[in-house]
DNA sequence: CGCATAACGCACTATCTAGTTACTTCTTAA
DNA sequence: TTAAGAAGTAACTAGATAGTGCGTTATGCG
């Protein structure tokens, strides 16, 4: 790819030797990838800076402070994941196979995005002191909670799922499943003796996560 | 109770104007906390050495590097919680009894040191590189997923649980619905707009959790 | 074109931070 | 009792680190 800026066209968009909105887009992904490999205290707004190939002063102006990028990043990660769920398009599937399909794509989302997971940490290290300040987060969250209590109740009334079951406890169990793997994977291969990330050994747990949860819902 | 140390008797030891053990023991205790709180990059050595009262100097001597530090930490969190497992005596139990300690246990654990919770994300942000180096650990581990597989075979002939089941994902389930539910406590109570660490839901994440791992073992 | 504005960059500061140097004070074994 | 080693301390260093002040250059609008 050529990096040279030029006016010429450019996937539909005019290439520019300055460009607000692009810069901040690089900003905001190495922002993302140093967050996620350092946890908010351990990342460098240098560090961060050199590989967006941006200048330092642009993050201050831009986004304000350290803690004002990590903000942005969270955010863009939690709408990023809640936007992917809802083009499950779950209602359209029976009851079992709808959550079949919300475990499988949790567990694969988690292994495409291990920052995710990474950010998520790092926020509740800090109290989810910036999480607690977005409303779109908590916009998303109540859609994302509808959805699974939707899938619950269509799955009770068709007589495939017991009664009674919290949605969010549901909820909780199948992100839990697939989420304590991913982030204690090298701890993990440690304790147990093998390599967790290993193709085989992935596709075992993912198997085990369905299973479990189908048990766990059934009538 | 009386800081000032002095040469009398103290529960079977002496006190002493200088103690290397208890030094230590201080600088343990205030490095678990700090790494706890602020991760392995945010913990800072002037603060642990305040916190322990020692002269930071003293965590050179002992631990030779902040890393070294952590090192020691981490495997004595480790260690305390598989020790607290083996105390439990499952094998003296019905196989349903031992598994439901278990889960028990695992979640009061988590609930009662959140430390070790932070610790092994700040481990895993590192990629387990200090639990590498621990046969401590390992030893400790190995006889943790025997323990478990114990519990499991009994529970296959007592004809109560079924066959076939990985004792490492069942240990992993295990852990991971309880430790999931502590770690992310702060986003989580956000995201399901209630207070996750309120009484009353604990109790029931903790039954709902007892439920989940019956249910999956369950012939 | 030309000018106002937004994008960008350099070089700086004040403070912090892991680790060290060189020293003093206490403990204990012979 | 005393000497040698262990425990403990204060003050320091060299390099980071978040955040800024201020000047420069491109852009696009009239």
């Amino acid at each position: 790819m050529d990096a040279t800026p030029d006016k010429s066209k450019n996937g539909g968009k005019k290439r520019r030797l300055r460009d607000a909105e692009a810069t901040k887009l690089r900003i905001l992904e190495a922002a993302k990838s140093d967050f996620a490999k350092n946890g908010l205290g351990g990342a460098r707004v240098d560090v961060i800076a050199a590989k967006a190939k941006a200048n330092k002063r642009m993050i201050y102006h831009y986004f304000g402070s350290k803690d004002g990028l990590f903000q942005t990043v969270i955010e863009n990660a939690y709408l990023d994941i809640r936007s992917a769920e809802q083009k499950l398009h779950l209602d359209d599937l029976e009851p079992r196979e709808a959550l079949e399909r919300l475990v499988r794509f949790t567990w694969q989302y988690y292994l495409k995005n291990p920052e995710f997971i990474t950010l998520v940490n790092s926020e509740n290290l800090h109290r989810a002191k910036h999480v607690k300040k977005s409303e779109l987060i908590k916009t998303a969250s109540r859609k994302f909670v509808a959805m699974v209590s939707s899938i619950l109740e269509r799955g009770v009334r068709s007589g495939d799922f017991r009664a009674g079951i919290d949605p969010a406890q549901l909820n909780i169990t199948i992100a839990a499943i697939g989420y304590y793997y991913i982030t204690n994977r090298f701890t993990g291969s440690i304790i147990f003796e093998r390599d967790l990330m290993d193709k085989n050994a992935l596709n075992e747990r993912l198997e085990f996560n369905i299973d479990t949860i189908i048990r766990l819902v059934s009538a």
